[in-house]
DNA sequence: GACAGCAGTTGAACGTGTTCAAGAAAGGGT
DNA sequence: ACCCTTTCTTGAACACGTTCAACTGCTGTC
């Protein structure tokens, strides 16, 4: 009955350590779950995780793909009603900490493995690169179905200057003790009108040679050449 | 003869130990070196580092203060010679990547326990407070001693804005797998022109109410209430 | 010079993430 | 029916960071 009833079983079995994984890290904490317990509470012997995930930090990217589906259907009604950027911007960012907001704690003490480099839950990883891409293609949104006159050199590159300027927001979400971490709040509220300005500026002949500048030096950066 | 009779002995095991411990690190990274192997190589047992060092991370934070000495050592000369502020700030960011350079493949690993909210060698935690005011007085120097005119209300904030800046340029550099991290260089070089005009632009009549605006929002986002 | 107290030191032991050789289960081909 | 390959599963074993009760040796006090 199944699609592929050759691998039923083993998918079964990933989905079932995940599953309980996930439970486990939100109950007591990511630190706190041994891959024994989760095992053991899955019925599983702990080898068998390895079967299916690399170690233990592998088990995070299901979560991250699970909020990264979240912050797009959350954020598409803003979407759906806004054209103007800074309302979109504002919208979208917003979205994110809503999102997040539960997990804070634990994305805090998960947050050191995403942050180490050559880990594959970073960012910037090579295997992060399906999730970035979609996080990238939310702010393509954003400033594609958005009113904002933009300089179309800018434009080109807008989507993924906003998404590292997310990571920005999310690396200060992650640091801020605040209750309801309502700084990071403040912070969107107080740098989008910010950028919808800059954003604004960018069509201006004179500060055409500035925002060359700008992108020359973005571009240089990128590619190591 | 030494300068404390009485605590000579201990201090004298406590520096044997970060010595071999930092040589380790550099030689084998990080988290190739083990607590049993620095204890080995220094003499003693593995519980003795224990009793001088809380954990492996802390450690580090012989790092830290080392190279925050080296830094401002390495600074010296620029700020002795260089009296216009582009050529003062480009120096001191050179001069910490320089002196940060042969630890960037350790510096990479460690940095996710340095990216842990919670833990003190976190930049922002209260236990790295004294080495984080050592490291923005640097740029205090660099900017109390330039030629550069600068709105007065920038300049009292300018110093921990560049330090924050600093911050970044780092994790750019930990990040940065370019050869000898010459992206990390381009990366100075290319900013530090753009922060040299927007500094210079602060005292514009046109443009204060927009750093008003600016100096408003990071004021609202580093206090509380 | 005996003693008490304390800084300094030891290494076995614990719990952790991870590995791996071995085996079980499930098919597919003949 | 039989074997052979591939997929899946096991749990003991390994190396690591860390802890801790016990021990050593120094130092000031009487």
């Amino acid at each position: 009955m199944g699609e592929r009833p050759r691998r039923a079983r083993g998918e079964q079995t990933r989905q079932l350590i995940l599953e309980t994984a996930l439970r486990l890290f939100r109950e007591r904490g990511y630190t706190e779950t041994t891959m024994r317990a989760v095992a053991k509470e899955a019925g599983v012997a702990v080898g068998n995780a390895y079967y299916y995930f690399d170690s233990k930090e592998h088990l995070i990217q299901g979560f991250y793909d699970r909020n990264q589906a979240a912050h797009r259907t959350t954020a598409a009604p803003v979407l759906e009603r806004e054209k103007d950027f800074a309302a979109r911007l504002r919208g979208v960012l917003h979205a994110g900490i809503d999102v997040n907001e539960p997990y804070h704690s634990f994305a805090a003490t998960f947050f050191k493995t995403a942050a180490e480099p050559s880990s594959p839950l970073s960012p910037f990883s090579r295997e992060s690169s399906p999730a970035r891409e979609a996080a990238i293609a939310i702010f393509r949104d954003v400033v594609e179905g958005s009113s904002a006159k933009i300089d179309p050199e800018l434009r080109k590159e807008l989507p993924e200057l906003l998404w590292l300027g997310w990571m920005g927001v999310v690396l200060f979400w992650v640091y801020d003790r605040s209750p309801g971490q309502r700084r990071t709040r403040r912070l969107i509220d107080g740098i989008v009108p910010l950028i919808d300005r800059l954003v604004g500026l960018s069509r201006l002949r004179v500060l055409r040679p500035a925002l060359r500048q700008v992108l020359a030096l973005v571009d240089s950066i990128r590619h190591d050449d």
